[in-house]
DNA sequence: GGGTTAACCTAACACTGTTCGGTTAATCGG
DNA sequence: CCGATTAACCGAACAGTGTTAGGTTAACCC
């Protein structure tokens, strides 16, 4: 195929694309070839639109995280700290397979260290110091990515023979699955709710 | 070469060499010629030991995660969700390369069942109901894979151009992979100490 | 000592991300 | 309106991945 009269790639299709694929078949799922053929196109094509993969990764993590709101502080800081949380969790559990790229290195993105640092001030304005409003916004982070890997109810077998006998304890963990969205929502919940009554 | 006289392979030094790899090049820097030729072996030779690389991994994460101690709850169920935390942490940080693939799935996993199941008990013994519970421990593991993953601290540049100007309240943020070890430990201690303190 | 099995090998398959060089259409300058 | 440049795509290839099939030979058992 030449050079088409209206282009067929453009940076906000492939990447909206990529994020379809990735929602649909996991993060392994994507690949620059499947991404090209969804888009009727060869897979050296999309290097004239992407610099690489990671890249079109990072982009799309970008494009994710700037959905996140941090603009709860001026009440207070603990319902700043839900809310931040809150917005950040929803962010990530609105595309759950991209989770894991995303947890390597969120604080090197732009999109989040803009949220970041408005957090690290409202703190600080709060009262805590420099090191506490540190240690504080990253505990934050631990139960948001925590949460968002969902490595915890949807990791369970829907089998009770995998549990009953072997495990006392865990003889309805076969439930698990069929209520896991919410209960990952509450375990959620919870697990904000005292770490911010905590501090 | 044929059939040597004494085997040169054995699962365990598959195992052991495996996660070597993976302490000094990472999770991605694991392959199976590299490991077969560390091995003084070819790729193919390892499958006569190994059923496949996913299991491989799966045996070296259970492996992992036997070394979790769950044994501090008969003095007290808040002292005992921090021993438990400790321990689980300090696994996982032995090897942290390994953390991403093992944030997938733990629940599935034997030796996190068992650990599981131990948890879930003391924490109804100590008068929570089976979904409060369910939901405490989950929270846990929000915080400790949260924090094994590290995604925070160590993800900062060390470059101070990458804050001042930019980012008003982070700008002393390159000074944080020079303390990170430190801080990763400090912040997952007050997330826990937070967490317990305000269930 | 012969048959079986275990442990290794070579070669290949189907994939991956990425690059190089080529082809053609759109676009711009005069 | 014509010529040069550029933009957009393609085909083929490279080096790498996990994995399998089939072959070779030494160790082991009866």
């Amino acid at each position: 195929m030449p050079r088409p009269s209206t282009p067929l790639l453009s940076p906000d299709r492939i990447r909206s694309t990529a994020l379809a694929i990735i929602d649909r078949d996991g993060l392994d799922g994507l690949s620059m070839r499947k991404l090209a053929a969804e888009l009727g196109v060869q897979a050296a094509s999309l290097y004239g639109h992407v610099r690489t993969k990671d890249q079109l990764l990072n982009d799309i993590a970008s494009s994710i995280l700037s959905t996140v709101d941090v603009s709860g502080f001026d009440v207070d800081w603990r319902e700043g700290l839900i809310r931040c949380a809150r917005s950040y969790r929803a962010a990530l559990s609105s595309h759950p397979n991209i989770v894991p790229f995303l947890a390597y290195g969120p604080a090197g993105r732009d999109e989040s260290l803009k949220r970041l640092d408005i957090l690290h001030g409202a703190l600080v304005d709060a009262g805590w110091s420099r090191r506490e409003a540190t240690m504080i916004a990253a505990g934050l982070m631990y139960i948001v990515f925590g949460s968002a890997l969902s490595s915890f109810s949807s990791g369970f077998s829907a089998d009770p023979a995998d549990y009953s006998g072997r495990y006392p304890h865990l003889d309805r963990a076969h439930l698990l699955p069929g209520v896991a969205r919410e209960l990952d929502h509450d375990s959620f919940e919870l697990a904000l709710a005292a770490f911010v009554r905590g501090l």
